[in-house]
DNA sequence: ACTAGCCTATTTCACAGCCT
DNA sequence: AGGCTGTGAAATAGGCTAGT
């Protein structure tokens, strides 16, 4: 194996490990980015706000956090603070993931790394439910679409800012608020960490609504597979950045959530549930 | 008009190297 | 050893533009 790859190896950890490990991990991808890894002084750029998450995780109550579980997404609860993102680093991993055998493959001939939607359950614990997101029982209408933006606080008509669901989210909730209230919390916590981590949009503390199908009923937000809606939302950067690199165009952006790539998905394979092998 | 994507400027942070 | 400084990378913020 040569040393590139083995870097790359230390570098890629387990879920566990990333729990474990949390800041350091990350950081010492400065180290581990390989010299194949563009050198030139480009900045790059990416709409993933860990910190954020973590800081609004680390306020919520004992009772928000229950709500949460409700959902399916306790394992977002147990995210550890990364200072730091290599940019660097996932730009490298990206460039190296092949898109239609789900694998990244450091070098030609090196053994391939593979990955499935479920890893994401594995890796950040969001929910890998039956339904599909994109599904045709997944159809909202635009008075439901109101209905969630006044529920979550985004009641002037331009706001579809994260900044104001990280107040929204912060907000009083306990055991003797409403049924109302209650959703809207889940809806909201929904919006951020889809928003901030899992697919964010290119924007600045912008969000997308194509998923709100699956979140317009909150009881149900647990039976839809959010794995497969961010694997999808990643491999489709995946693309966007290779198709530049092959225009030679030099990309900053880092769409999708690719930190995924650097926790180490391939551990999944020995205890995948045999309903999704 | 609105939304989403792209681009760039500024701020913040970490770290290496130098000096005392 | 500890503090200071410069540099580079990441985070943040906002403007511009193209598409619908």
């Amino acid at each position: 194996m040569e040393e590139g790859e083995q870097q790359v190896r230390r570098q890629i950890q387990t879920p566990a490990t990333m729990e474990r490990d949390g800041e350091q991990a990350v950081d010492e991808g400065e180290a581990a980015a390989p010299s194949g890894s563009t050198s030139r002084s480009t900045k790059h750029t990416s709409r993933i706000a860990i910190q954020k998450v973590t800081e609004v995780i680390a306020a919520l109550s004992d009772y928000k956090r229950f709500l949460v579980e409700e959902i399916g997404f306790e394992g977002v609860l147990r995210i550890p603070m990364i200072q730091k993102i290599n940019l660097k680093f996932s730009k490298f991993l990206m460039t190296k993931v092949d898109v239609k055998e789900h694998c990244i493959i450091l070098r030609d001939g090196g053994t391939p790394i593979t990955f499935y939607p479920e890893d994401f359950h594995k890796v950040f614990g969001i929910p890998c439910g039956q339904r599909d997101i994109h599904g045709k029982d997944v159809d909202i209408t635009s008075e439901a679409i109101e209905f969630i933006r006044n529920s979550i606080g985004w009641t002037e008509k331009s706001d579809r800012s994260l900044s104001s669901l990280e107040v929204f989210i912060g907000k009083e909730i306990n055991e003797l608020s409403s049924r109302l209230e209650k959703d809207s919390f889940k809806m909201a916590f929904v919006v951020f960490v889809m928003g901030s981590l899992f697919a964010p949009c290119t924007k600045h503390d912008h969000s997308t609504i194509y998923y709100w199908g699956a979140i317009k009923d909150a009881e149900n937000i647990s039976l839809f597979n959010w794995c497969k809606y961010s694997f999808n939302f990643l491999l489709e950067a995946v693309c966007k950045l290779k198709l530049e690199t092959d225009a030679n165009i030099t990309p900053n952006h880092l769409s999708g959530c690719h930190l995924f790539f650097q926790v180490n998905p391939s551990k999944s394979q020995l205890d995948r549930p045999n309903s999704l092998k």
